[in-house]
DNA sequence: ACCATATACTTTGATGTTCAAAGTAATCGG
DNA sequence: CCGATTACTTTGAACATCAAAGTATATGGT
């Protein structure tokens, strides 16, 4: 009983190590390296859907507005994002992904395709959907519980 | 079949965030508020078996030995590290927990152990082996694909 | 219509994390 | 015993992040 708490929290502990550190590696050898792990994640949370004001990618990511547009400030410099003042509020900046923004979002999901792709091919038929239930009562169980 | 690969997808995402949210949430209020994060995982790198040299910390960590260095100076200044010279080798400098170092220590792992009850408790008998089974299956596959 | 207040964002100052490269001290091999 | 290696620390630089102060715009109440 206590051993199977043991293993299920150490193979937590090191899957969680892992994905960070192989996103990490495979961003810095692909062809968008000039961005940071933070940067892509600013671009995923942005999406391609319409422009976004400050404060709504802000909160997908959980960080400040004040962190948010430093980032922004880069990722605009670098040719990856838009940003423009709106016109019915003149408060609200509106953020949007540049073409070769997009580009850096689509090649980031191909990443997560395959590394979700690989993990799909190891696991048998049942065990992928005891898998996804089990992940979605876990996360379930933490957004009640401790989100916000 | 695309979909089921999104919903995992989609929920190791979530996950991953939750838990690097609830850890650093958990940690800003209970009793080891001084440390941040990163300290936290040094001090369990550190562990309470013997003292170990500067460069085994660093390699559990994966972090370089002059990035341990800085976080070592600071738990010392804190009181939760002893740092002393070896004596059969005086270039090593062995690291190792205070009483309060150790206490800080369990005060983390109880807080892992009831992040994993809670997930115990509302899996059934048999998700509980297949997720184990999973994502030993996963950690081993990104191990020998990935890590190097 | 005016002003106080609220809202949306940016700037600033501070702390923390991390690395690579240069520096220091001790050991080891021939 | 000297040159090379090893173990660590220091330094300089980039980045991430926050709280608080600052700026510009909007809104509600009178």
């Amino acid at each position: 009983m206590i051993n199977k708490k043991e293993v299920l929290n150490h193979f937590l502990v090191v899957l969680f190590n892992q994905i960070l550190n192989i996103e990490e590696k495979a961003l810095k050898k692909g062809p968008f390296k000039v961005l940071t792990l933070s940067e892509l994640h600013v671009i995923e949370a942005i999406g391609e859907e319409n422009p976004l004001p400050m404060s709504a990618v802000a909160s997908r990511l959980d960080v400040t507005v004040g962190t948010l547009t430093i980032a922004i400030n880069s990722l605009v410099k670098k040719g990856y994002v838009n940003r423009e003042r709106s016109i019915e509020d003149k408060r609200v900046v509106l953020i949007s992904l540049t073409p070769l923004g997009v580009e850096a979002n689509h090649h980031h999901a191909r990443f997560h395709e395959e590394m979700i792709a690989y993990t799909v091919n190891i696991l048998e038929e049942g065990e992928m959907d005891v898998l996804i239930k089990s992940l979605s009562k876990i996360t379930t169980y933490f957004e009640t519980k401790y989100d916000k």
